[in-house]
DNA sequence: CACCCGAATGAAAGCGTTTTCTGCGGCGTC
DNA sequence: GACGCCGCAGAAAACGCTTTCATTCGGGTG
């Protein structure tokens, strides 16, 4: 019931509350900061100051001694379109938030768009600003998780590193899985020419659902009659589709490696004339929101976005509390049918 | 060419940099932080040895002194369900960040669930932690506004608050112009028994939007046949559809105030039978990346996010560098036609 | 030629915390 | 009943920076 705002005046700062608790500012540190060595009601008289002040630590000066600064950074190594929400990055940053929620943490958010903004981040996260980096969406030539491993700032990586440091722990989904699942699905349904639209070579979840995949087809015994590659975004899609078409004219069925990449194949295969799913099968991967709203709905490897940025967190936070590096965690994908394929 | 990546060693300090410099460490300060009264020699002397040592400033003790933390808040009062990704305010944050890129200053992003989160959040932001704060999707009843204008943190908010305080600027978009837009496109396409899916009427932009679709449809001499009321999201819409169809049967024209509730509405149509948009057009508003996927294809009225978040960004920081409060902006909506209406 | 003023640099104070260190008082132990 | 600990609280230093203040030059002016 303390609805008492400290409307006016200067703020209070923690010499205030000592003054009106009638303590030394060492007690009003050890009872914020729950040192146990201090008597009862000299906690309670401090408490009351605090809340008839509406006294609020300062994060600068608490850091500049503690040496941390009690917020963790979502760095977004992948350059966005201006106004083009990527629906995966975009939850990422919700569910980031959400993690963080009630932990004590703060969320700075950094993406860089050009090298000389990547340097700038760079430089900003390794200097120690921040107690510990979330990392998303990094690619095989991206130094900044050697580095930061190097400079020991805390990192959990979004996705299986190409090499993987001992330092840096990770949370991946299980792509092969995801994708083989989705190999699967086509083959047991009785297509028999399949092909792939796969992802940019250089990450590791691309490269992971192209391995899925095909072996996945392996196992059925048939052979993967084209692959072509994309960005993960939609733009390269439409061209990649074709090149499959002209490539293997009689293709039932077809793996995107993103949903995005999905919904333009399907555009394109319905552009020139061929049925989802009745002639083609498709098969995305992502179930992204659109997934279920596009015709016919898209058949895809659901990838736990948030729990994944869940997990990242909680690896990050036990990472920097505890300095032990911990456990790499993989999620399980799931092949979620819908119209597509 | 410094690729002097100070590897090992203790964290270089102002003081080591004057050191280095053969200068002290107010005339290094100077420097940094551009000061005109330094000799060219000594200035980059310094440099050199800033540059040599990789020497990144302390924020923290930075802001001990300057009382200004160089950080900035997104604030975003909204529950949002865990792992759903509003897409209106994930394209938020994105533009945000972007938004803020080489300007100097962080991206804090704050998410609130329950009273407890929101205020703990208040508490945060209200206490001098951000040297201002971006503040979207308010509520009526929310009385952060104000206290942040009575504590003097600069604030911009997206979208119009319900009672314009003077110290807040705000950034919206055209929202009664948009929907009378709407209004005429279905009056001028033949369209003559129309209804609405209002959004929640403790919203500016939800009340904005019926006001500007109801004086588009008296405009063409009709009357507004039903009004049934969501949240903007994909859940009420349903129930909302069906009263309509209840209420007004021969219902041939639906604007859904947000584009997750035409989506939602438009599904609703058809397991009832109806055609869209032969039997009944839907126009909703917002364009989300969706909009453009679904089946049919959305008529929607397009609102410039993330123009809207890049202009609110410009005002906060002009508002935290030279005091002004600023004047509103309108950004202007505009439709966008595709299958549904 | 002496004086004064201004420009440029260094010295030092101070920002608000945490944390070590010191001191004090009460308890248990012989 | 005296001594030594131990637990608790206060004094004070330190964190790394900015900024006022003082000092020292050099040069222009009376």
């Amino acid at each position: 019931m303390a609805r008492r705002t400290a409307s006016r005046g200067p703020v209070p700062t923690l010499t205030t509350v000592a003054a009106v608790a009638g303590v030394s500012p060492a007690t009003v540190s050890r009872v914020l900061n729950g040192s146990a060595t201090v008597a009862p009601e000299l906690r309670t008289a401090v408490q009351q100051a605090v809340d008839r002040l509406g006294y609020v630590p300062n994060r600068a000066a608490r850091s500049l001694v503690t040496r941390r600064s009690d917020s963790i950074a979502l760095v977004v190594r992948e350059p966005i379109e201006f106004g083009v929400a990527d629906a995966y990055l975009s939850s990422t940053v919700v569910a980031a938030s959400q993690s963080l929620l009630g932990t004590g943490f703060q969320l700075v958010v950094m993406m860089a768009q050009n090298d000389a903004e990547h340097a700038q981040l760079a430089s900003y996260v390794r200097s120690g600003h921040v107690d510990g980096v979330l990392l998303v969406s990094v690619h095989a030539d991206d130094p900044l998780p050697q580095q930061l491993a190097r400079d020991g700032i805390p990192t959990v990586l979004g996705g299986r590193p190409h090499v993987p440091e001992p330092g840096i722990a990770y949370v991946d989904v299980d792509n092969v899985d995801g994708a083989r699942t989705a190999a699967h699905r086509l083959t047991g349904s009785g297509r028999r020419r399949l092909a792939t639209i796969a992802g940019p070579p250089d990450m590791t979840a691309a490269a992971d659902r192209l391995t899925g995949f095909r072996s996945g087809v392996t196992e059925a015994g048939l052979a993967l009659q084209a692959v072509a590659v994309g960005d993960f975004r939609r733009s390269t899609s439409e061209a990649a589709t074709r090149e499959i078409l002209a490539r293997e004219p009689e293709v039932d069925g077809i793996f995107a490696a993103s949903d995005l990449m999905a919904a333009a194949a399907i555009k394109t295969l319905r552009a020139a004339g061929r049925r989802v799913p009745d002639d083609i099968a498709v098969i995305g991967f992502d179930d992204i929101e659109m997934a279920e709203h596009i015709e016919p709905p898209l058949t895809t490897v659901h990838q736990p976005v948030a729990e994944a940025v869940q997990a990242m967190a909680r690896l990050l936070i036990t990472r920097i509390e505890s300095g032990s590096p911990g456990e790499p965690v993989v999620l399980p994908t799931r092949l979620v049918i819908r119209g597509s394929g």
